[in-house]
DNA sequence: TTTTAAAGGAAAACCGGTTTACAAGCTGGG
DNA sequence: CCCAGCTTGTAAACCGGTTTTCCTTTAAAA
């Protein structure tokens, strides 16, 4: 490999002089620093990020945490956004694992995997209101970080989200708007932000608009077809049904298989309205509320380089909307 | 941050001796190891992985290039087999973003950018049979690289992949023992070893079997439900139409749904084979060959473990299986 | 021509580890 | 009691960069 040395002995200049050619320092006179490219470029050379990382403490790595692997599409399009903010920004982007943790001489933690590596900050996603100490290292730390959809602060810490209560509130709304006064809500797993913030906006707003409100409407599971099945199946035993279903995407494609497996009609004897606007939803028509995930990933990295740069620290909450398609009508 | 200059002193000490006690390195009395390691614990000291890379010389780094996004849950999948092996090998996974590159005052390539973070070893996938020379760095180089779908080798470089052309042959061989002689194919992009392999597979079959090739009944278009409404449009208003329908997944898809509404009925007119087992095609009931996703990937990790340790280069291949289900019937 | 300031470049220290060479201390055999 | 040989630990060099300090040129001003 070509190091700085070898082009500073060819060049007949000492390292320096070569390193303030590279940082396009000033300092080297013109027919010095053309000199000097002359022979990088002849030999090909690349300064090493590692010995740079070294002395400089900036490596222009950002590091990802994203133990659990629910929800596989949903982070891959955050972590398109994610790339492409950092990728123009110059920085490379490190997926820790920690599959050897259990193995290791001196277990550690988030923090130390942090410090371990270098990197300039870290995104966290996907993980739940569940074990919150186990961020208490970070928090209390100096490293740059950002949680998607947990709402931690610290002095180097904030988040993104989208803005799960209103959107909640307009799916409310808009089921009211269509005449509906019983609607169920099939929550998504306990212990995580969105799935509470979905759950506040549909309690607020049934409040607010004067709505039936029971409880045995109310059902919880796994982001899965599994959770909607089951919940549609308690529902069609009760004598006093809701005439319409709100829940994730995932849950509610679930409830309207369930549905039409028993013999009912979507959106004939039952409006079903979803959260994501995944994918799949389009094979179902279903009407649901678009959260932007690439544009989550997008404000996750311009927040992490704003507290990396010490320009701002406030959250980002996303606005999402409402996409009208065919599983709810008015009644 | 707490360095090994730090606990050498607090120990009373010299670095050599710490860090021999770090490495498990024979050589020092069990009483200094242990006072060395009650040190180490109580100030939370890790090493840093970014200075020890430069003077090992070995970073347990991977780097991973994916450009294209085509095809996302595809690459995500593949990307969890890679992780959960080499995180078992202690290796954290480095994304390597090539955005910068246009504005970087000396143009570097896939080698250029692999030497400079330091990886151990590289994974390249999503890359396409255009440009091949775009590789000659990395082929050249010692850099051992492993291509995903990809049939290049080199000193240091193989490939995984899964069986394609057997795949295609499955599916022309089922197709045929249900009575189908008139087959159509609608190609994946063309320049991807990918689609080539399942069209060789394809064609090789239809010669065996003794059935028609008619090249009329042969498309090509991108990896999406588009294509498979296009060359549906065509088939529909042909007077010799083929009886069965051979397609990637989603543009398999694409053409079940154009069928549907175009009058037809699936499997009733027409039968429709897949290829990729995506989840997407659950809800479609479509009869398809499974490639396992995440198996490619721990496929690839291995083979770059091999690779990095000098033990195998051979490329890998991994078998699919038929998965049936309602889009095919006999006739 | 001399004085002085600015510019250019070299030398050395440093970042946090690893590794090699060597010295000191201890043990046991003759 | 002395010396060989093993064990333990230290000092120093090294990895490939950056950065500070300082010396030497060069050019401008007096």
């Amino acid at each position: 490999m070509t190091t700085i040395n070898d082009i500073a002995r060819i060049a007949r200049v000492s390292k320096a002089t070569v390193s303030k050619v590279i940082n396009n320092y000033p300092g080297v006179k013109e027919e010095t620093r053309r000199h000097v490219l002359n022979v990088i470029k002849e030999y090909n050379y690349w300064p090493s990020s590692v010995a740079r990382s070294l002395s400089t403490n900036k490596s222009f790595t950002i590091g990802i945490f994203e133990p659990v692997r629910i929800n596989n599409f949903f982070f891959r399009e955050v972590f398109e956004g994610i790339e492409s903010v950092l990728g123009e920004e110059g920085y490379d982007i490190l997926y820790l694992t920690n599959k050897l943790w259990e193995n290791s001489w001196l277990k550690f933690s988030f923090k130390e995997k942090c410090i371990n590596r270098g990197v300039d900050g870290v995104i966290m996603m996907g993980f739940g209101r569940v074990n919150l100490s186990e961020f208490d290292g970070l928090l209390n730390s100096n490293i740059p970080t950002v949680f998607v959809d947990l709402d931690l602060v610290g002095s180097n810490t904030s988040y993104v989200t989208s803005n799960n209560v209103e959107g909640a509130e307009m799916a409310i709304r808009y089921l009211a708007g269509l005449g509906h006064k019983k609607i169920a809500m099939i929550k998504g797993p306990a212990g995580f932000k969105l799935a509470n913030d979905r759950f506040t906006g549909y309690q607020k707003t049934i409040h607010e608009l004067n709505l039936e409100y029971n409880p045995d409407w109310v059902f919880s599971g796994e982001y899965s077809m599994e959770t909607g099945y089951d919940a549609v199946n308690k529902i069609i035993k009760m004598r006093n049904r809701p005439t319409a279903i709100f829940a994730e995407d995932m849950i509610a494609i679930g409830a309207i298989r369930a549905l039409r497996e028993n013999g009912f009609s979507v959106p004939e004897d039952f409006s079903v309205m979803g959260f994501d606007n995944i994918e799949l939803g389009l094979h179902y028509g279903l009407t649901t509320i678009n959260q932007d995930r690439n544009g989550l990933g997008e404000a996750a990295s311009r927040l992490l380089l704003d507290i990396i740069n010490k320009k701002s620290f406030s959250p980002v909450i996303l606005p999402v909307e409402l996409i009208e398609r065919d599983t709810c009508r008015s009644i």
